[in-house]
RNA sequence: GGCCCGUUCGUCUAUCGGUUAGGACAUCUGGUUUUCAACCAGGCAAGAGGGGUUCGACUCCCCUACGGGCUGCCA
């Protein structure tokens, strides 16, 4: 059987890092397998699905090279929803209920007053065909609960190990909505199912609906997928996350610069056993990946992590890669080449190549000691006439070092400080043939 | 309240009863470098608490505390 998994989103909201991890791990453990990869758009929910978030999270998702075989969509699926109700209904695992949302919520506080857990009473389940009418007749619109078997169920979790709940602790689940929307538990198990997904990694914030998934899919004929949980992210300070996933989707971090391979890298290792280093390739994440490496223990997470990453790729990356974004600063093609190899060891994100390219065509205001500034002028007098070379930094700091007796660090280190107005920067014989203006001291 | 999962260096974690409790990241120190980065070498740093079981417990069991998840006609 073909290893087959799913990145199941609902279109009603952009990416954030903790879809990425759930969408990643299902796309390593796809390619690792040499299997297929479907991104499904769960897109029941007319009312909050939207085309701009389907497209935002295609685009996402294309942006870190997580590309899948296969796109379903929910919402073309309807019949077959449909279908598979009616035979849950001809099997008596389906049954209508009439209590309104307000009954049942009054049920549920007077279970948690009793001490009794909130599971629903199944009192609908008692009613007759004639009670039924009479309900329908009182202008009550139907809603379908799953009859779920009251055993224990079990199964082994590719990261929690055996799990084990009582069917008796869960409520029957709604699957069908009175307005007739079918609902994310039933559509996704009649998906898995028909789709052929045999292992689906997901949040640890779906092990009950596990529970009751396995048993739908087995009232429906299927054979039920292996699952694995991961945990849940927590922010740094250990807040939850969810409270900033404002500033946590995934094109809030790719406007701050953040590279595709540096967050790959985190999110296919982090909670997990195996140390986050920064992967090269989409192979090499793809071959180091184990998804029963994780921990079932919640996850704290930093973004800030990410950019000491994001700096290694950059650092790494060859001319070609940037031969663009280079031009686009508009530095001219003769200098570009050697404009990336002075840049790439100072920046974090590529865009702060910009501050670099600023500071080598306007020239920097210059950092001038006191005690320094007659050195510095006498200096900058004995600088030769532009153009310069590679070569220029070594013949003018030995002409100064003959005028003025200084050497070493008192020597060089007033001259980076005058040109480029930094204490630290890169290699000032390189820096020099790139400089467009004569320093101003 | 009920159900499920969890708790080892700052962080992510290894250890399937006997270890000087290991690694990675972060951090600090030293080396190298005009500087920063990179690189090399080294250092600091951990088993929530209490009971058992055992010759011996981080490891197995129980209790407590704490954390997370679920407990929707959301996903």
């Amino acid at each position: 059987m073909t290893v087959t998994t799913r990145f199941a989103p609902s279109p009603t909201g952009y990416i954030h890092v903790g879809n990425l991890r759930t969408a990643l791990m299902n796309f390593l453990i796809a390619r690792k397998a040499g299997g297929q990869f479907i991104l499904r758009l769960d897109d029941t929910d007319q009312d909050r699905s939207k085309e701009e978030y389907a497209e935002g999270i295609k685009t996402d998702l294309d942006w870190l090279g997580l590309h899948w075989d296969r796109v379903e969509k929910q919402s073309l699926r309807m019949d077959r929803y449909r279908e598979a109700a009616d035979a849950l209904r001809k099997a008596g695992r389906f049954y209508e209920c009439f209590e309104t949302p307000v009954e049942l919520d009054l049920k549920r506080k007077k279970q948690l007053n009793m001490g009794r857990p909130p599971v629903y009473d199944r009192s609908s389940l008692a009613l007759d065909e004639a009670e039924r009418a009479a309900m329908r007749a009182e202008g009550r619109e139907g809603y379908w609960r799953f009859l779920l078997n009251q055993s224990r169920i079990e199964w082994t979790d590719g990261i929690l190990g055996p799990i084990s709940i009582d069917a008796a602790s869960v409520s029957d689940p709604v699957l069908i909505r009175a307005d007739g929307q079918v609902l994310y538990t039933f559509a996704s198990s009649v998906d898995d199912i028909d789709m052929g997904v045999t292992f689906i990694v997901r949040g640890a914030d779906h092990v009950t609906n596990t529970a009751t998934q396995i048993q739908i899919m087995e009232a429906l004929g299927g054979t039920p997928p292996a699952f694995a949980h991961h945990s849940m992210l927590t922010g740094a300070e250990d807040e939850k996350l969810s409270k900033r996933f404002g500033t946590l989707s995934l094109r809030d971090l790719r406007a701050r610069g953040v590279e595709p391979m540096a967050l790959l890298s985190m999110m296919a290792r982090l909670g997990s056993s195996k140390p986050v280093e920064l992967a090269g390739s989409m192979e090499e994440l793809i071959e180091g990946f184990d998804v029963g490496s994780f921990g079932a223990a919640p996850t704290k997470f930093d973004p800030e992590d990410l950019f000491p990453l994001t700096r290694h790729h950059v650092q790494g990356l060859p001319f070609a890669a940037v031969r663009e974004r280079i031009a686009a600063l508009g530095v001219s093609d003769d200098l570009a080449e050697a404009f990336w190899a002075v840049a790439k060891g100072n920046i974090t994100v590529l865009a702060d190549m910009a501050d670099w390219w600023t500071l080598f065509r306007d020239g920097a205001e210059p950092l001038v000691d006191e005690g320094d500034r007659e050195f510095v002028k006498q200096a900058v007098a004995l600088l030769p006439p532009q153009p310069w070379s590679n070569a220029t930094w070594a013949e003018w700091t030995a002409a100064v070092k003959e005028a003025t007796g200084r050497k070493g660090k008192d020597l060089f280190r007033p001259l980076r400080r005058a040109i480029t107005g930094r204490d630290a920067g890169p290699e000032m014989a390189d820096v020099m043939p790139l400089l467009q203006k004569m320093p101003q001291v």
